[in-house]
DNA sequence: ACTATCGTTGCATTCGAATGCAAGATGTTT
DNA sequence: AAACATCTTGCATTCGAATGCAACGATAGT
């Protein structure tokens, strides 16, 4: 009567080798594809496994096949909209290539150090991380050997495997075309000055507007939010008479445009040339229909990924960045001509 | 010389023991908070670990103690705009209690099973679900004893842990103000039917209208995108005259109101009074400023999370519903008289 | 009928950390 | 100095699945 009941977690596989009468090895070998099974032999361990509702316990085979089966995805700030898309893309492409997400946010970059302890001790297989490393930090994801591979970031002092957008392709279109229809005065919503990405933007879009013998343009900076890109465009429009506003991502773009036509009374693309930097869905939206470059998120994911695998595969494989352009979305909010 | 060299994961609790000169149960010891340590030792040990960059390793810990330290955290659909608020904080929470997040999204919901198969292998302490269950998987978290709390979604069939915004209390101030303010022609634009959620919208603002004695308000249904939002509007605008629309979500509430506005011209609200439910960040975009009703997010991921751990800690604690109110956000997209 | 061969199966060990138990070390009490 | 309490430490086992090796049986070949 005591016989022992069906544990709460589904049994391991010695319960369903004494169910079907057979050793704990060949529960294994059945759940291993390519594995020597006999057919009747299978036939009753799977038969046992269904009634206990079995499953393998991949904690338990992880520790012994020291594949965990979980990749990392570190991201420092979801909120920002444009990330949400990246997440579900890459734990789509993750899921069809059979690994799991262990998902770390980061509310300051400086957690990261909590965030990669966690790492280390869950054994991921690899790690996509969209926020800044440091190169004792990426020193540290090298003698682990475990697989990097960056988003949108990039480093000076250590080569690492990446995929990022290029600002400056799309973003020299943006600029010359501006210019070509007349834009003389540029004036620039930017990103925190510590974001990587925001200071690449900038700059390509700095260097693009002095190359072209243009004055130097002014800079205000936002956190990357609505509200941001709304009160730096008040006060750059509050100081400087401007025909063009670069920002640093969409959503700042959205709150400038607010800022200048329905504050300002501005006309836009009449008086005032904005543009953007993403391509997020708000902005195709039509009371905005913003100007902008949109990231190949598809490719870029899909890239990441398939690195990601590559490493995972093969440890020794040497760093590559993989540089993408951006596609122009035209939209209203600036006159290009061409 | 052939000394053992430091392994790729940063070495093992034996690896620490032997360069410390003790057991390894005696590293075991020393990062087990509140187990017996001399200082000395202790000393010693965490010299050694040091050097090594010795993290433990979790896989091997959730074996032995039976708690992973993670929690499966099942999201039907990322790019719904209303997810990644709650989705950041959740995570959030989830990583002040010290707990690792298991992501898995869904592109259709009978990806569910599919997913449910990974979490039961990865001997998740818990999950948080923002998707329907059967009932069988309902029964299937029962069994396994695996804490679950389900957001936004409840199951008629079986009583389950949850936390829901409850649609009926802000709807209901939504709907008698515009009744107040002489809205009589109602329409209503849907969540897809086989949505718990948007059906419960639809209901709860039906029986308000019906409940003033007004006409049954026609329904068109979307994907909760702001492309179904637009095309519904078109679609309900073309066929009835309105006073107002009710969207069961903000984006497409935002859709509805580029329709009227920009292709019919309607002002609003003084044509046509538009409002939305969730409380999304572009919903309170100058260019929209859409009344509407907010979820309170912070609350309800508090309320998840909390009651999550306590079952985590109590696998029998019995079911318990928290039915959050929304906030009234007011707005400009409706004439609430009062 | 005897042996060679192949396919199945089980035994025993492994992965890395946690922990009950007992032995050892240290300190206290009388 | 003897007896005892307390704190440290190590030994051995455990968690659940994977896998090398050996043993087994069945079939085929001669």
């Amino acid at each position: 009567m005591r016989e022992r009941e069906i544990p709460r977690t589904g049994g391991t596989s010695y319960d369903v080798a004494r169910r079907a009468g057979v050793s704990q090895s060949a529960v294994s070998r059945c759940f291993r594809p390519g594995a020597s099974v006999a057919p009747a032999t299978r036939a009753r361990i799977i038969e046992a496994a269904n009634e206990l509702g079995y499953r393998p316990n991949a904690i338990a085979q992880s520790l012994i096949t020291r594949r965990s089966g979980m990749v990392a995805v570190i991201i420092s700030n979801l909120t920002n909209l444009y990330y949400p898309e990246v997440l579900a893309q890459l734990t789509q492409r993750l899921s069809e290539r059979g690994a799991r997400v262990l998902l770390f946010t980061l509310q300051a970059e400086s957690d990261i150090d909590n965030v990669l302890d966690q790492v280390w001790r869950y054994q991921v297989d690899g790690a996509i991380v969209a926020a800044r490393l440091s190169s004792a930090q990426l020193r540290a994801f090298e003698t682990r050997g475990t697989a990097l591979v960056l988003y949108n970031r990039e480093s000076d002092e250590a080569p690492v495997a990446s995929v990022s957008c290029e600002f400056a392709a799309g973003e020299t279109l943006l600029v010359d075309g501006m210019i070509a229809s007349g834009c003389r005065s540029f004036a620039i919503i930017g990103g925190p000055e510590d974001s990587t990405v925001g200071e690449a933007r900038v700059k390509g879009a700095r260097d693009r507007i002095s190359l072209a013998g243009l004055a130097v343009p002014p800079i205000d900076r936002g956190d990357f939010s609505y509200e941001a890109g709304y009160e730096a465009a008040h006060r750059l429009l509050a100081q400087h008479k401007l025909d063009a506003i670069i920002a640093a991502n969409d959503v700042m773009a959205l709150g400038a445009m607010d800022a200048a036509r329905l504050d300002l009374k501005l006309a836009i693309p009449g008086d005032l040339s904005i543009v953007g930097f993403d391509g997020v869905a708000p902005a195709k939206w039509r009371s905005y229909n913003l100007t902008t470059v949109r990231q190949p998120v598809g490719r870029m994911t899909a890239a990441a990924i398939s690195m990601l695998f590559e490493r995972i595969e093969n440890p020794d494989l040497g760093p590559e960045r993989r540089l993408f352009s951006g596609d122009l979305i035209p939209g209203s909010t600036a006159s290009l001509s061409r």
